[in-house]
DNA sequence: GGATTTTCGCTAGGTAATCTAGTTACGTTG
DNA sequence: CAACGTAACTAGATTACCTAGCGAAAATCC
């Protein structure tokens, strides 16, 4: 999990300069939408009974189909960066869950593929579909001045945070 | 840890409006920092060698000594939102770390209070101090109005995420 | 002011998800 | 075809959390 921290704390942090404040507010809004959405995923792995991982993986196997492409447990040890053995036992419990199974691959005999179970796919639209339409409302509400401008913050503070 | 996704997939989602291709990237973009940032909290994870949470602990001790306030180990277990019994391990390792210490509490002779060791100071700084700058220096980029669409934007969506 | 209840941190024991190391089976390449 | 590389699996250890329950101190209640 992840949490609250205490907050209105800022004072002591840049009491100097009463210019950067206003760029501290925006700081702290950012951080304000990481714990809310911290929140959300908690309260998603709750009603789902599953780890973050887990739901990581259903939901990649899920997009891999919906694009065509065929997810292999070689790649959900990538994208969640955990060992092959990991994702073995990681796979086993989704298995047992009910929400993806193993198929032979195609062509390589030493692969496997992933298919997600129709179960698996309402599961992860009941959890996710009402946050997410809710997302889309703010969005589609800015103008698309706006939007340039949160867009172009938001990729910008990506940059500083992965340098 | 948390993860890539692979990308481009929009176009299967919501092909129907070509208007709401707008506030998918809105969207899009929202993730890719999600993904930024938790890929740079991995990084410190390994870097300092410590969990999510014990790092999280950290720095609400540190910060409480600058604000005057003393930190208990009832205050990190309502923070991280862990059990009495993992925050008493937790300590234990903090400890152990050479990152914080205990010490009786002025008053209650049942409590304790955490103080922060001057390395651990060090250690925090040196780990966050860079990509904070860098993140205030993208907020104080902005012109006042470009803050307010951003923080309202941000706060809107906390909101929905919360909901 | 003594008895009861609550709070604080700790110990004991258990579980889930990860890791490392090593295996088998298959593909690829010189 | 021989050697090496790769995909997934198994076994066993580790880590970080949990629940349950304890002793000491504080707060509350006749």
């Amino acid at each position: 999990m992840d949490a609250p921290e205490g907050d209105s704390v800022t004072h002591f942090w840049y009491s100097g300069e009463p210019e950067s404040q206003a760029a501290v507010d925006v700081l702290q809004a950012l951080r304000r939408y990481r714990v809310a959405e911290t929140r959300m995923r908690a309260r998603t792995r709750q009603q789902m009974r599953m780890g973050e991982n887990d739901i990581l993986a259903v939901r990649h196997v899920i997009r891999g189909r919906q694009t065509g492409r065929f997810i292999s447990p070689k790649d959900l040890a990538e994208l969640l960066d955990i060992s092959s053995a990991s994702t073995t036992t990681l796979i086993d419990r989704l298995e047992k869950s009910g929400h993806i199974e193993r198929r032979p691959h195609p062509t390589d005999r030493r692969a496997l593929i992933l298919m997600p179970t129709d179960s698996a796919d309402g599961d992860v639209r009941a959890a996710l579909a009402d946050a997410h339409a809710r997302m889309l409302e703010v969005a589609e509400s800015l103008t698309a001045e706006e939007r340039g401008i949160v867009v172009a913050f938001l990729d910008r503070m990506s940059g500083a945070v992965g340098a």
